[in-house]
RNA sequence: GGGGAGAUUCCCGAGUGGUCAAAGGGGGCAGACUGUAAAUCUGUUGGCUCAGCCUUCGUAGGUUCGAAUCCUACUCUCCCCA
């Protein structure tokens, strides 16, 4: 097999490839275009978008030719892929913003260089197609009673389906048909719900073009407790610093449960398999070292080693013994004016206000169940006022349960 | 175009004039147990100036001492027929 095929297959990032052997010679036989979609729908990428760029990496640093295509056309109108209802209609002006940043996002992470690595975009093609012409070139080749038969519109065809996102397996065939003409991509990789419309590419070219082209899908990562991947109490886990907070981001994959961190380790970060393997197989107080460096190694990839390191620094510094919350720098700090700490304050609001509670009810509740803490030390009685004397070198920690912490500076 | 069903708190889903901030489940949160894990058990889950008050049951009106529950109109969704 083709070693950076291999490479995918080990670390379990494959799912289904339309011609495993066939694309295995191909690649054998020198570098090989490829490309992977990505709609623009929201401002920041999420965790779940990044399984196919990480192969994206592994596969451009075997030497093949990475295209990311961001799909500024498509996403007007919205894939009915694995959603059970009609998205939300985005304006153009938010769909270029949100293309613009993501661009950013994944130049950060794989580095494009216009040539071996680079984006398309295919709002370039699809904006201004022309209607007529489109059914006639492309419509032809596409069976409704066949599409009826993909998973994803049969399970619309229960709630409903509109007629624009019924064309969407049409719009990204005509991606990949596009990305051929123009830079010769051969190959489609994706989420394993992007398999009908791959194969639909695949037999555009076919017809059109005469030429056998290639797709290799990956699993769609849940968690073993069956989840889907980087939820978090916030909704998606974000790359964007300013939707989730680096330390927020290393905190999930600290707390991964013990099944997923060998899966993760592998997909996640680009440490040697064997060492992966090892990690993931550790028990007790040794996985949770584990789990320590898949957070550091994740943060590293996405946020840069110093963020990283100041996020475990401020881990340590919360959840280990004796720790002081003053050097955790990473911690999320919410500010407040000196006066007003002077005046004295009702933990309760402030509780609420630094963002650790929704509501002042929310507030109570974790009172009266033993969950609030200001500086280590459980709040008993409802009315607690702070004051000046809470706070040590102008800081102030409160903490909510086990695990959420907000720091509160004084100025 | 014709006929039918429906819209309930984060989600699913009960409720059909007062005892409803609304059963049950899921999810979330908190506590116990632990390893910042899982499983399990317990509590909790609209807001507030909290023994009380306010806002919620598609939207707008109406009936009534009193409505999520009845009436009218509107909006949207689904199903069947064409």
């Amino acid at each position: 097999m083709n070693r950076a095929l291999q490479i995918l297959q080990e670390r379990g990032f494959i799912q289904q490839c339309t011609d495993f052997e066939g694309l295995s010679a191909l690649m054998d036989a020198g570098p090989v275009t490829f490309y992977v979609g990505c709609d623009p729908t929201g401002p920041s990428l999420h965790i779940g978008h990044m399984v196919p760029f990480f192969a994206l990496r592994h596969l451009h640093e075997a030497g093949h030719i990475a295209i990311a295509l961001i799909g500024g056309g498509t996403a007007r109108i919205g894939d009915p892929s694995g959603k059970t209802e009609m998205r939300k209609m985005l304006t153009y002006e938010q769909i270029d913003e949100n293309s613009e940043r993501i661009r950013k996002q994944l130049d950060a992470f794989i580095g494009f260089d216009g040539k071996t690595a680079f984006t398309a975009n295919n709002k370039d093609w699809l904006a201004n197609l022309n209607y007529i012409d489109f059914l006639r070139d492309i419509g032809v080749h596409f069976s409704v009673n066949r599409m009826l038969s993909f998973e994803a519109y049969r399970k619309r065809l229960e709630t409903g389906l509109t007629f624009i996102e019924f064309n969407y397996q049409l719009l990204q065939s005509y991606d990949f048909l596009q990305l051929y003409d123009r830079h010769g991509c051969r190959l489609q990789i994706g989420g394993d719900d992007q398999w009908g419309n791959i194969v639909a590419g695949i037999e555009l070219i076919r017809r059109i073009r005469g030429v056998e082209t290639y797709g290799l899908t990956f699993p769609l990562v849940t968690t073993s407790d069956g989840k889907k991947m980087g939820k978090t109490e916030k909704g998606a886990l974000f790359l964007d610093p300013a939707l989730t907070s680096p330390y927020e981001f290393f905190q999930y994959w600290r707390n991964v449960t013990d099944a997923d961190v060998k899966r993760f380790l592998l997909m996640f970060t680009f440490l040697p398999v064997s060492e992966c393997e090892a990690l993931g197989s550790a028990k007790d107080s040794a996985i949770n070292q584990a789990k320590e460096r898949l957070a550091w190694e994740v943060t590293a990839l996405i946020h840069g080693k110093e963020e990283a390191d100041k996020a475990l620094q401020a881990a340590r510094a919360l959840f280990g013994k004796g720790g002081t919350a003053g050097d955790a720098d990473a911690v999320p700090t919410y500010r407040i004016a000196a006066k007003r700490i002077q005046q004295g304050i009702l933990a309760i609001d402030l509780f609420v206000e630094s963002g650790l509670c929704p509501s002042k009810s929310e507030a109570r509740r974790l009172i009266q169940q033993g969950g609030a803490f200001v500086n280590e030390e459980k709040v008993t009685e409802l009315e607690k006022m702070l004051d000046i004397s809470s706070i040590q070198d102008g800081i102030l920690l409160l903490r909510a349960g086990k695990k959420r912490y907000v720091r509160v500076r004084v100025e």
